[in-house]
DNA sequence: CGCGAGCTTGACGTTGTTCAACTAGAGTGG
DNA sequence: CCACTCTAGTTGAACAACGTCAAGCTCGCG
């Protein structure tokens, strides 16, 4: 985890934030955003944010994956969803108060720009249409937060595995044929079940040939019964 | 479910979206805003808003309470969360579509402005302030639904029922003496599992004399046990 | 080589669902 | 006034799903 400011190895001509958001606000005001931005990378298993820990920035996601982790008092783990690049992920923000109610950290090897929501938030103010997309990009992250929430409560584990192999395939790897960037027990805390289950779960799906899963690869051969399962539950 | 629109039978000046959404625009705009807005009345399980119908208003609700409700192809529903007066309830606009992923449905008789979206928009884009602050509100509903997600994830049936005797007291019915107005399979639904766990959790609890349950009536005798009960899981 | 992390397997007990039968109250119609 | 029906709630027993545990495996790394 690193910091190199200024001089920036990120390139921000190319950067989604700057396209859409930023496009509505003037160099200027860019330059003194840019000032109070942080660009970072972190590793596999770095905290990007905390849960619990106060927080005055959003985060720009503009490499990597990422993973949204609740973990209670007894350290148990649940992955509320799993998400990649480019994407804008506000915590505190869209949660009414400052304090952050999950983590975000790092799957994989992840650039990063912390982006201060003091000065952003003046620029709200000033600039409508920076605020409504704004609303529309943060408002996008819960999405996928509520259909986990959907399927884990709608279905069995059977379902619930269904529908991440589906969402990994689809929105994380974009490919039928994909290495796994997680473990079986993140898996697990993605479905909230065991490992065990997970792991019973994938070699009766291996059985039934509807994936090829050996160690970390994994490729999907039946997708239409991978659907038909998860819609059975 | 009846519309009377111009002559108001709610009073606006009392309504905390005119007093804090609204303090940012002028006079002229709140009217044309009024205008637009449809003024209802709705009875106990009837639709405020329909999971998979294009909306294009936003979700005042003035008076009563309503559960977020999710259902399957096969008639299976779950309760993302419950929440009461008053409160701005987005469907559509938050979720980046136009197609609302959960219904949001009346658990008693309530009063409720359908604002238009375009209309909230264009000022939206004229005033930041404004925005700002619907930001803020639109944000506030995913909280609870995050928070009961965490605990379905994390909690069996025990910890579950727990948190939505804890919710229900604290920021449903405000006592630890309340009358439900709500079934006990709307709390299977909202707890994840079946109605004939649920009872079987409330005459448990009945019985170790940590609540009081008759019918529709619980009272909360020990709440300390409650929460012990919560945080174990 | 030895160690540890991640993965796998099967046995076993717990949790939760399903099913079927029963109760209580509310509304309806003779 | 009494049947009747409908809905919500309740109970217990059988069964399936799932978690826990314990043991062993594999692979990469010092």
């Amino acid at each position: 985890m690193q910091e190199t400011k200024k001089e920036s190895w990120f390139n921000c001509d190319v950067c989604i934030f700057k396209q859409t958001i930023c496009h509505f606000i003037t160099d200027e005001e860019f330059e003194s955003l840019f000032e109070a931005t942080q660009q970072l990378k972190f590793k596999r298993n770095e905290y990007i944010m905390k849960q619990g820990a106060k927080s005055d920035y959003i985060v720009y996601l503009s490499k990597g994956r990422v993973k949204m982790n609740s973990e209670t008092d007894s350290g148990k783990n649940i992955i509320l969803t799993i998400t990649n690049a480019p994407i804008l992920l506000g915590g505190a923000i869209m949660l009414n108060d400052s304090i952050n109610i999950f983590s975000i950290i790092a799957i994989e090897d992840c650039d990063v720009c912390l982006i201060n929501i003091d000065i952003l938030k003046s620029f709200i103010i000033k600039n409508g249409e920076l605020s409504l997309k704004l609303l529309e990009f943060l408002s996008g992250m819960f999405k996928d937060s509520i259909y986990n929430f959907i399927s884990l409560a709608h279905k069995q584990v059977n379902g619930r595995i269904a529908d991440i192999l589906i969402y990994l395939s689809k929105t994380i790897y974009h490919s039928n044929n994909f290495t796994l960037t997680i473990t079986r027990k993140e898996i697990a805390e993605f479905a909230g079940c065991s490992q065990e289950n997970v792991i019973h779960t994938l070699t009766r799906f291996h059985k039934d040939e509807i994936i090829r899963s050996e160690g970390k690869s994994i490729e999907i051969l039946d997708m239409d019964k991978l659907i038909k399962i998860s819609k059975i539950g």
